[in-house]
DNA sequence: ATGATTAAGGTACGCGGCGTACCTTAATTG
DNA sequence: CAATTAAGGTACGCCGCGTACCTTAATCAT
């Protein structure tokens, strides 16, 4: 807690003090918000100094993504036999992580990175793009089971869902989005779209319209 | 510019000071964003001091949502004759605002307020629910024209198109969407979605399910 | 008119937090 | 056992928010 050498220990380096450094900043980020993660709470906590974070983060932010991601971690992909099953149970996980500690660290993070599409790049790892796998996993189980047109196999398509929830946390201010409205979002929205896109066609769209 | 009283004028008090005040602040907002919204900068602008803004607005955050306010301007809901028309329209309307330096101040008050939602509520009114309505209007007249399916006229279903964007911009921090993205939308989520409501039933869902 | 009341102007300051500078001291390297 | 590298200690500049306290002008009541 001082700050000062403790007396039995030896002096830390590199990837050992790293290591000390980023564990501290979690732990103030769980306890304490990215807010409430100040340099110095940091440093006096892994037993170090400001100098010792600042020859390795150029700055807050950095430091702060950092320790962001050593403390999230994927959930299994979930099977139970229906794609309705399944995208509830995405969202129901999507849902806790955002609505832990963690999930308002996130929100912390997302909104100070601004717009800074670098620090965004490797928040979204676990949020943005990649999230779309585990999405279009499921997808492609209930397009096999014919539960789902075969055109919603698409980034976009298949991430409705999860889109449609993060809105409730990042425009709303939710702190947790009661699961009625998860399951509004499947059956009024999700499926409903992965399914009927087969009747698509009549109103003059222009074939090859997809980008990336 | 320096915050004394100019001699030639009088002394402002109520309504017109504090319209000078969002005027300055409103000015500072579109200028240096809301970061760089500094209260003494509002004041000196505004030709007074911080006593006056902290005596109408209790930190800096209230005033900046203020300013915002006035500078906020609603468009009209566009009828170009078809659904598709219309929805690409009001996407881009979207895209505009969210692209423009407005829209980034946008951004910043959502993420300062964090998850206040005492404010988030006065943003909202021009991006939250109140955004609904031109999409219900829009849809409506899809409805009537056989467009849509009358079960899609729901707010989560009718503003699905416009959260997706908006996603675009908070997630991935996009400073501005391409028009294929918009394109993308419409055309593989939003016309789908809205068109093929009517094929629901089969996989079992409680019927009485529509939460608020 | 003229004093009483209300609100604006002026100014200074405390506090917290980021980022930097500069020196001292321990660990590593050869 | 030097020489080099990196950590520890400490202080500080800077900025910006929010507050306190007093002076001065505008408005109101009588």
């Amino acid at each position: 807690m001082t700050g000062r050498t403790e007396p039995g220990r030896t002096r830390r380096r590199g990837a050992a003090l790293e290591d000390a450094i980023l564990d501290a900043a979690a732990r103030e980020l769980v306890e304490s918000g990215f807010a409430g993660m100040t340099m110095d709470k940091v440093a006096a906590r892994a037993g170090t100094n400001k100098n010792a974070l600042y020859r390795r983060w150029p700055h807050r932010l950095a430091l702060g993504t950092a320790a962001y991601k050593r403390l999230a971690t994927a959930a299994p992909v979930p099977d139970t036999g229906t794609l309705r099953g399944d995208a509830l149970e995405l969202l129901r996980q999507a849902n806790r992580h955002w609505s832990s500690p963690l999930g308002a660290v996130l929100r912390e993070l997302l909104a100070a990175a601004g717009g800074a599409a670098e620090f965004l790049a490797s928040l979204q790892e676990r949020s943005g793009e990649a999230a779309a796998a585990p999405w279009l996993t499921v997808l492609g189980r209930a397009v096999a089971r014919g539960e789902a047109a075969p055109e919603a196999l698409h980034p976009r398509v298949a991430t409705v869902a999860v889109v449609l929830l993060r809105n409730e946390f990042v425009v709303r201010g939710v702190p947790s989005a009661p699961d009625d409205v998860l399951v509004e979002i499947v059956d009024e929205v999700y499926l409903p779209l992965v399914r009927g896109r087969g009747a698509a066609g009549p109103a003059g769209r222009p074939p090859g319209s997809s980008a990336t």
